[in-house]
Parts: C-alpha cells; structure tokens; sequence
DNA sequence: GTCTATAGCACGATAGAC
DNA sequence: GTCTATCGTGCTATAGAC
C-alpha cells in the first residue's frame, strides 16, 4: 500500500468539489451522501474517514462553492475585469439557468437561515468577501463605499435569487435588467 | 351529526393556516403533515380529506402566509400606511428576527427554486402583487414606475434575507439600513 | 370526516471485512 | 481508506374502523 497522506487529501477534494457543485444547485435536503460519494466515484461508507457529519461538509462545501463560482466567472471575464462586466455576468441570464456560473450565495438564502451557525459562519464569511469585491474601486470614503457596496450585493444576491424562484421570464428578465442598471447606477454606462 | 360543509371548510382553513405558519418559518422539507395537523388540532389521517398532497398545501399555503403578513402589517402600521413606514416596517429587527412579521417571499426564496411549477406559480403571483402595491403613489410613467417598484422589492425582500441568512449582528443592521435608504432615496425623508 | 395503524421508502450514521 | 451490509429513524401516503 504505497498510499499516503496525499492520496486522502486528493479524495477529500474530490468529495468537496462534488458536494460544493451538488448543494449550491439542489439545496442541503435534496442531496444524500450517498449522491455526493458517488459524483466523487467513491461509496457511501468512505465519507466518514474525511467529516464528521453531513453538517461539517455543507458548512465547508459553501466556501468551496463560492471559489469555483469565483474562478468561473474570472475565467469568463478574461483580463478585463471591470465592475460593469463582473455585474452583467453576474446578473445574466445565463447564471439565472445555472448553465455555468452558480454562487451559493443567491442560490442559498433561504437554506443558510435552517441550518447550524457554523453554516451561517462560512455563508457570512462568504458574504463579506463578496462585498469587499465589489468595494475595490469605489468611493474614497471607506464607509460610504462600504455601504453603497452593501447595497449592490443585496440588489445582484437578492436580483439572481428572486429571478430564480419567479416563473414568469419576461418579468425575470426585466427584473435582472433593472437591477444590472441599479447596480451600475453613477458608473460610467 | 349536524355536520355540514361548513365544518369542513374550517377544519381547510386551519389547516391552511398552520401550515402557512409553520412552512414559512421552516420550510418545506422540515414541516412535517403531521406537525401541520397537531397545529390545527387534528392527526394525520383527516389531511387527504381536504389535499391531495404536501405539495398542494405548500403552493396554497404561500398565498395564505402573505395574506397573514400583510394583515400583520396594516394591523402595525394603522391608519398611516406611507410608504416610508410600510418600508421600515418590512426592513426592521423585528421582522428579521421573525417574532410578528414572516413575509413568504422573502424566507422562502430558494425553497421555490426547488418545486414544481404550482408552486412557483403561488410565488410570482404573490410577488406581483407585492411589486403593485409598491408601486402605488409612484411615477407617473407606468413603466419607469414598475421598473422602480421592482428594485424596491428586490432591496426589501433580498435584504431581508441575506439579513437572515448572515449571523453577524452588526453588519445585519447596516445592512438593513442602507436597503431602507436605498428603497427610499427620493422619497420625503 | 376523523381516527389509528401500517405500508413503503429514503436517508444518516455505524460496524466490520479487506 | 474504502468497501458492503445494516440499524434506526423519519417521512408521505394509503387502508380500514367508526
């Protein structure tokens, strides 16, 4: 058995990715470890050499989740990264389908608010990321940035998330555009 | 037995109002039709008397849960229903903490993602309604007022939310604070 | 219409072989 | 570390007495 310590690891990732991708699409109810071991090709009785619980893995899984969501979308963008590509892509149709790009945070909301607080700890966590990005180039004055930065992630969060649960895609559509233009507000067009 | 229809209609709407409640608060997957029925004074067995599955419940009970909410909240606001107070009312701590107010779109925005089309109907039509009633007393132009009241309700029901869903106290406040400027911002102050 | 009882299934977690 | 097998539990939905 020449496996060591680095054979357990690439198995943990593995499990992580698999699970990341799973729980942000179908929510932490829907999906079984049994689901999640088979997408990472193992079985179910080898999850508990790597968590505790299904808990520690959802908790981890969201921080996963957002890093792939985050080099999903850097790797769209190419080198220009600016503000009013990063919203476009973010309030797009096509993340609205879920094709590509999936943030755990629009498609998590409601999930986060059942769970454990070291759930709610990795989404605050992630949440706080989001907004400092979002910050960078902004207003001189720290905490008037802060705010406005606040203000847009509530409207491209909350914007992805109500265009997902709402039927009508007309209205969807419309909803994704107004809030692209709220966001993009006092920004060069 | 001197029982008539009139008797099953009751036993529907107590049904029909526990789980509004309890659905709104936990969510789909962790209320039980047992829970609903104990709540509405009845067992298990008398529920496929009235639906024909937890399913048809859950889409009849969002339109229930946002009647409830929205009589709670005439019922604070009293005579002065501005739409500055019905905004602080909806982004409050209290609300957020969820002791008198529960909106349905606001806490069940990824639960919706993950139903049938009944239910997401239930959902659009209730968010509809709930864009139209804060669009009235807006602009003249009927379309830029639509557009507007949708930002709106983005900021109030996705700040909602992500307030929820976040655990860090502090930042929830402000964040509450810079949705109630931003859904106000032109408004008399 | 409401009750009790149960069928039927899915899931989380554990035990023990290799 | 990974496997197969299983325990225990909870759930939706149905059957049949009253």
């Amino acid at each position: 058995m020449p496996w060591g310590p680095e054979q357990k690891q690439q198995s943990r990732e593995r499990i992580l990715n698999s699970a990341a991708k799973l729980f942000t699409q179908h929510g932490f109810d829907h999906v079984g470890i049994n689901e999640v071991m088979a997408d990472a090709g193992m079985t179910r009785g080898a999850f508990y050499a790597h968590f505790s619980s299904k808990a520690e893995l959802y908790a981890e899984s969201i921080a996963t989740a957002a890093k792939a969501a985050h080099l999903k979308a850097i790797e769209a963008l190419g080198s220009d990264a600016s503000l009013q590509r990063v919203v476009k892509g973010y309030l797009s149709e096509e993340h609205r389908s879920g094709a590509q790009i999936n943030c755990p945070l629009a498609l998590l909301i409601t999930d986060i608010g059942q769970r454990d607080d070291k759930v709610r700890e990795a989404y605050t966590r992630v949440f706080k990321g989001f907004v400092n990005l979002i910050a960078q180039g902004g207003d001189a004055d720290a905490d008037e940035a802060h705010r406005q930065a606040l203000q847009k992630a509530v409207l491209m969060v909350g914007g992805m998330a109500i265009s997902r649960a709402i039927n009508d895609e007309e209205l969807a559509a419309t909803l994704l555009d107004v809030c692209r233009n709220g966001v993009l507000d006092g920004q060069e067009a």
